[in-house]
DNA sequence: GAGACGTGGAG
DNA sequence: TCTCCAAGTCT
């Protein structure tokens, strides 16, 4: 049967990640979850040993300015991801004794997490059935039982029906059926070149019995040079490198300052705005509306 | 509900 | 080089 297959298929091909192994635990898997939204496994990686070196617990997270844990984050992207795990750290510590809570709905409570990490964490680190939902899942569903090459730009409730009816009965049937289905959309199921010869499910599959049609929607392009989200993570860069506040010029007048080789390239970024102080402005005070950075007389620097 | 939000690897 | 896109969430 096709939920046979495909677990099958995850028993045999499966990766073996950290936050897969036997030893894992919930606030690992959770981490995970977060690192993950939006961003590769192989960059994940490093950066997720790291973090579970230094902080292995909630309370440890929670114990450190929140600014350690956007510098940790490093280059992974979307920062504002670090200062909400850093949050919902400091929340476990305060409503639930410093554990992680199991259940969608306390998971959900929960700054960062939303629908899809508090389905992920309910299943993989607790055991629990839950409806998960990400980008995998969506295509393979899309392409398995639709027909489509791609699911739409945005979730809709008859995906999410479907979801639900496909779930397996059996709350461990279903957690394999999560994992499986997920690891399938990311290693062969994938979005630019499905290797199709090699899935388990190709001769069940709707799209392929439909002759493999064209996405039905042009992809939105996502624009990045000269945006303000480059020019966040050009500033962002600056500050994680910093050690103290970085005076006020240093964004200004980028060209007078730091020369470290590290820099350069977000300095340059900063440098092309000299011409535009007030946008310059904006960007930094969205830092500060985010929480991203603090002012002081000195300067800029990461959150306390 | 559309738009904002980082980053870097692959085709 | 340039576009796409990767385990989303929040406003």
């Amino acid at each position: 049967m096709l939920q046979r297959s495909i677990t099958d298929w995850f028993s045999a091909h499966a990766r073996e990640l950290p936050w897969r192994s036997p030893n894992r635990t919930p606030w690992g898997v959770l981490v995970s979850e977060i690192m993950l939204q939006q961003t590769p496994v192989v960059r994940v990686l490093p950066r997720w040993q790291e973090w579970l070196d230094r902080w292995p617990t909630p309370a440890a997270l929670a114990a450190e300015p929140a600014g350690e844990a956007v510098r940790a984050w490093g280059r992974l992207g979307y920062p504002r991801r670090a200062l909400r795990l850093h949050a919902a750290a400091s929340k476990i510590v305060a409503d639930y004794d410093g554990v992680v809570p199991g259940t969608v709905e306390e998971l959900k409570s929960l700054p960062g997490i939303g629908d899809y990490t508090a389905a992920a964490v309910a299943a993989f680190a607790f055991g629990r059935k839950a409806t998960v939902v990400d980008t995998n899942i969506r295509r393979v569903e899309a392409r398995l039982f639709s027909g489509t090459a791609l699911p739409a730009p945005s979730l809709s409730a008859a995906e999410m029906a479907l979801a639900e009816a496909v779930l397996p009965e059996a709350v461990s049937d279903s957690v394999d059926w999560n994992a499986a289905v997920m690891e399938l959309g990311a290693l062969i199921c994938t979005a630019r070149s499905p290797q199709c010869q090699e899935c388990p499910v190709r001769t069940e599959c709707a799209w392929i019995a439909a002759g493999e049609p064209e996405p039905n929607y042009q992809p939105k392009g996502q624009p990045w040079a000269g945006t303000d989200r480059q020019l966040r993570g050009a500033v962002m860069a600056v500050l994680r490198a910093a050690e103290a506040p970085t005076p006020w010029e240093v964004f200004f007048r980028p060209a007078v300052q730091l020369d470290q080789a590290e820099l350069s390239l977000p300095l340059k970024h900063l440098h092309a705005l000299e011409s535009e102080p007030s946008r310059l402005e904006n960007i930094l005070e969205g830092l500060l509306k985010d929480g991203l950075a603090e002012r002081s007389e000195a300067g800029l620097a990461l959150p306390r």
